[in-house]
DNA sequence: CAGAATCCACCAGGATACTG
DNA sequence: CAGTATCCTGGTGGATTCTG
């Protein structure tokens, strides 16, 4: 059984983070710019079910809390970057963490998230993609 | 700088993780009974920004969803449980990142989120019953 | 290719009041 | 003490359209 080291805070530093990884496509979006996915053009194909518009705004908001670089190339066609700050790399090992529990208890989860009527098509729609991607992306 | 591990997925766990971990106060809640303030009047007091309701209903989902088990004593007055189970508990590593987390960046954090107008209550709420909480709770 | 402006639907979550 | 029903609003995020 997991041993707590710190019992000292409730619950302050978690509403921080929760702050800053509030959003649908956050923690993908952080995610993926990890991994080199760093174009505006990219993420939108990496994430079929989100918009430009959206993933702007929380691209925005990241980059507004420090977590993320855009770097814009004056060109005609325009081309942007997005990569991680090192604040933002430093908030990596809790996206791991996350993506690991989830893939290690899939089977349990999708059970009982599919129960819940709400979410299934949220979460459904973004695992086919990841299929596709299984092979690491190399660009830039 | 940190070094990633696994390449290979993109986000699949890290949306159902996600789910879970969806709810103003899920992360609190799961932190709050991990550290045996288990019963609802409580969890009432140490939260003074969330209405019974709420946490009933996000109590009720993290029941749902298997992390946390519900004890009815049949008294009257009634008396409630709640504790972490097995799956839980193997999400507490993940919680106690993003406290740690949080904690470490509180200065850049407050200060990058505080221009942002909306945030401001909502973590600042949470804040002060956290200074009343530095001795961890003994009860039950 | 990138982004901004509008419009809008939906739901999470807050307020209140009542029951056991 | 615990739970539920009802009502309401604010914000997230989706669709669409237009510019550089």
């Amino acid at each position: 059984m997991y041993e707590r080291k710190t019992p000292l805070t409730i619950d302050c530093g978690l509403h921080l983070t929760k702050e800053v990884l509030n959003g649908k496509w956050k923690p993908a979006l952080l995610n993926a710019i990890s991994m080199n996915v760093k174009r505006p053009s990219e993420l939108l194909r990496l994430f079929p079910g989100a918009t430009r518009r959206v993933l702007n705004v929380q691209l925005k908001e990241l980059e507004g809390h420090g977590m993320v670089e855009k770097k814009t190339y004056p060109q005609l066609p325009p081309k942007v970057e997005y990569s991680l700050t090192e604040i933002g790399w430093s908030l990596m090992p809790i996206i791991d963490a996350m993506n690991q529990w989830g893939d290690a208890n899939r089977s349990f989860l999708e059970t009982v998230i599919t129960q819940d009527p709400k979410i299934v098509e949220t979460s459904k729609a973004i695992c086919p993609m990841y299929k596709r991607m299984s092979v690491v992306p190399k660009i830039g």
